[in-house]
DNA sequence: ATAGTATGATTGTCGGACAATATGGCCATC
DNA sequence: GATGGCCATATTGTCCGACAATCATACTAT
């Protein structure tokens, strides 16, 4: 073993300030939902001037830790949802050139099994969700926008009914990426529409009568149909995804 | 349709700033490598006083889009890697109260196919990585520490060898949570020890030979042995996971 | 070529200041 | 009692100026 000496860990005040109080956020001192000392009070309590907590606020808020109420004066301690997450996410497969290809295969990987489990898992609320999911898309299926919000909703709905929590937050960023190809697909291939709402159809049919097999093996097809849509339409897939 | 009235967008000052440099890092007018000015002269570009470019600064930093070398004085452009996206994703999983068994259903998700996918697209370099995890496996399994560090690696190289970027960032904030879990387990159950030496040189080997399905279902085993083992210690799997 | 030194640039931290706005209490009106 | 107007105060957003510590660089001496 070479004894190569390490950099000797030093932190500039804002960093170990922005730590102290993630820690109290992760550790529950503070909850969900309380609002943060003013920053006055912040800097008196830490010894430190007014400037270092603002950066050090600064980093938790692009942390997701904290979060401004709309409209409102006072910081408030948040938990980073799927949205966020996603945003985070979406941006650095965006650094990392991924392309759209490599986004889908993902999705071909997640959402069988995400069926499979819903169909386990499924209660009356999130059934209705998926429910609702399918009948909106049929509804919105004529415009372009609203088809491919409708295909975003009821991924999410399957994923929310998983009883996975780590699911949806895993989802999202893939969802997000993929909403401008889907755009392209859903308007260049009419008929590919009908296709969707009956595959939604039937997967939701099985995950209501809980056949889990059944629902895997239809949502699989399901992916499987979007990704020959993508080449039937000559969408290249090994473009990078978009970071809009 | 309600025409309930949005709130209008208003965004402080360091919030617009960081968001413009967000935008000439990610249309890559800022390139991966290179330093920002001075905060003096974005002050001035910029029209704006020190201290709010530092707390956009901040923000960018927290966002891992900008870091500075170690030990040195400007900031540079950086892309997100998988460990500080996992990092994120930790936390918010801890926020969410995440269970371990989630976040393994998780890997009993994706490994598989990573597996697959990784003999599928091995090259020597790739498949030379997997070999040395396995071999730095069985030398170190002795040390529980170092066992449960091989494995994290073990996994790292499949999906590093799958030839899809995306997934060695999904993946990695969930081995991340579970390395307490796997330390109590191989730390508890010796024989496991040997379970997973055999079961990663069989994954290895089907991989080298570019026998996919061979490779998919000794992982699927192997994943699943894991949560035997969990269940053989009386590792209870819905306790959250920790935030460490 | 390497080590030391001087110089300038940059960051980290501080203090104070002020305008704009959210908060909360008080009062009048209905 | 609920509602809306009004005011004092607290808090945030933004600016300015300052200075020590440290990094980058050029220059010098060995």
């Amino acid at each position: 073993m070479s004894a190569a000496f390490e950099p000797l860990p030093f932190a500039p005040g804002y960093r170990r300030v922005a730590g102290e109080i993630a820690a109290r956020i992760l550790d529950r001192t503070l909850k969900v939902g309380e609002s943060l000392p003013s920053e006055l009070e912040l800097a008196t309590q830490f010894g430190v001037n007014r400037s270092m907590i603002r950066e050090a606020l600064r980093e938790l808020e692009s942390a997701d830790l904290i979060a401004r109420r709309r409209g409102t004066k006072r910081l408030v301690v948040v938990r980073p949802a799927a949205a966020q997450i996603a945003g985070r996410l979406r941006q650095a497969f965006a650094l990392h050139d991924v392309t759209v290809r490599e986004v889908w295969e993902m999705l071909e990987v997640l959402e069988p099994p995400a069926a499979q489990a819903a169909a386990a898992a499924r209660t009356a609320a999130t059934l209705r969700r998926i429910e609702e999911a399918v009948a909106a898309y049929r509804a919105g299926q004529r415009e372009a926008r609203r088809a491919v919000d409708g295909v975003g909703e009821f991924f999410r709905a399957i994923a929310g009914a998983s009883g996975n929590r780590v699911l949806p937050l895993m989802q999202e960023p893939l969802l997000q990426l993929l909403t401008a190809a889907l755009g392209v697909l859903i308007e260049a291939a009419p008929p590919a529409r009908e296709r969707i709402a009956v595959a939604q159809e039937r997967i939701c049919a099985a995950i209501g009568d809980g056949n889990g097999e059944l629902a895997r093996d239809w949502m699989a097809k399901h992916v499987r149909d979007f990704r020959r849509g993508f080449e039937f339409c000559r969408i290249e897939l090994n473009t990078p995804v978009p970071f809009g």
